[in-house]
DNA sequence: GTCTATACGACGATAGAC
DNA sequence: GTCTATCGTCGTATAGAC
């Protein structure tokens, strides 16, 4: 769908520029991991690069933005909401992107990172689609209810989530389905 | 406790070093702080902070150590073993140290490290103190059993404690304190 | 052993020509 | 839209004073 007008070039390099940014740091992991190596491997230089994004900082934010619309849509195409296993295996197996991840949202903390809208935007959807799983499964009766609130309960598992990650990037023995299980038998009546 | 001999002087600079080093983290952030803001504060040229440190990651890494220390310490020197609630407000309410925590973990993920091992042992005591206490008070009858066995939920703990950090730096409004009784109440009978 | 001065290469970023 | 040239700062390395 390769727009017409102005735009069509300018916004096919700048996602060519986007995919190889992912490739890089998913190879080389995010230390280490310059611009000028990313402009090399779209045959430009570092100041061409530039023009389409305002700073590494944004290009990094713009990446993960990326990621996060593609398994949004690879869960629409599915038609039903994932399930925790399989949210737990998202991000998992390329440590340079839950290496990326990680380190763009402790750099997030501060108001002015380019990337801190997203994840102040991200943490409230997540935790609403969480909530909305875990209601269901409260009225059917496959889930504890009573003791913790599906609110707080989403916090909770998103948390887990984010942990175990951390957990496995430093220690790869770590399992994270096994994890995953053992959250939901928690859960179970 | 001044060492005599040679070291006296160099061991107490290199603690000056490293408490200053703590404190521009903690004020400045992880992100945007060089060696050099942290030689100021020492009233220290460049090289000569780098006399005490093979490198920044290296200092960084002694800096990470330290704070174990001295949670360690504190530990010990209160006699009982920290409750989850303890755990969890350990390292909170310090923006700039749960960044660099986080940020150092993700980085500890290349073996070639300084801060590898630092992680690749903190992980299994830490996981060993906690099936400790998990298994006294399963012995006692106060949390659930049968479920999940110690070694797993211990697993589960930790990474709720690291996630809900990473959530709270995004998005301070995430109540850690209620977290922690949360999970807690999930393990009761 | 402790420390200063100086310099190096690489980084992200910007100015301005084409 | 893309380039060359250049800037300031970073982490690091070396030489040498005391």
């Amino acid at each position: 769908m390769a727009k017409r007008g102005p735009y069509g070039k300018g916004e096919a390099k700048r996602k060519e520029i986007l995919r190889a940014a992912l490739e890089v740091f998913a190879d080389e992991g995010y230390r280490g991991t310059s611009l000028r190596k990313v402009a090399a491997r779209c045959a430009i230089s570092l100041p061409g690069l530039m023009h389409y994004f305002d700073s590494k900082e944004d290009l990094l934010t713009q990446v993960l933005r990326m990621r996060d619309e593609a398994a949004h849509a690879r869960q629409e195409e599915r038609g039903a909401s994932l399930s925790y296993r399989e949210i737990i295996k998202e991000g998992s197996g390329t440590p340079g992107l839950v290496e990326l991840f990680v380190s763009m949202a402790a750099a997030a903390s501060d108001p002015a990172h380019p990337a801190h809208a997203h994840f102040a935007r991200r943490y409230p959807v997540l935790r609403e689609q969480v909530v909305a799983s875990l209601r269901s499964r409260m009225d059917t009766g496959t889930i504890r209810t009573g003791i913790v609130p599906a609110e707080r309960l989403a916090v909770l598992l998103i948390a887990v989530v984010d942990g175990i990650q951390l957990q496995w990037l430093v220690d790869r023995s770590v399992d994270m389905r096994q994890a995953a299980d053992d959250v939901m038998a928690l859960l179970e009546v």
